[in-house]
DNA sequence: CACCTGACAAATT
DNA sequence: TAATTTGCCAGGT
């Protein structure tokens, strides 16, 4: 398929990168990306990509609090999914990502 | 064709 | 120290 914008497509290829029990944030992925103020633009892409592969309830904002649980299937479906996967949870529905923080690229 | 909105973050005032 | 504004990319109205 033919690139909507390389932005979309390397947001996607980092997150699909999260390692099994890690999560990051969207300004490391925009920082990785080379614009760190694209964050943004990150949780377009993916919102853009509900409905794909990609593990985005492995991405929370900075304060490692999930987001789009809405644009997920519900209110916290993410939290369960994280949990699953023996993620810690600092509070309900913020990740523990002083633990699990994981950077693209490490 | 121009303006606004949107799963955020960092810098500046 | 806190509050406000700008920056980023793409899409929708």
């Amino acid at each position: 398929m033919t690139p909507k914008s390389d932005f979309f497509d390397r947001v996607w290829l980092v997150v699909a990168e999260i390692p099994f029990g890690k999560v990051t944030t969207y300004g490391h992925i925009a920082e990785h990306l080379g614009s760190k103020s694209a964050a943004r633009t990150v949780g377009w892409a993916l919102k853009a990509a509900a409905g794909a592969n990609l593990p985005c309830h492995r991405v929370v904002n900075r304060f490692g609090a999930l987001s789009g649980q809405k644009s997920f299937g519900g209110p916290f479906i993410m939290e369960e999914r994280l949990r699953s996967e023996g993620i810690d949870f600092v509070e309900e529905g913020v990740v523990d990502m002083q633990k699990h923080l994981w950077i693209p690229g490490s």
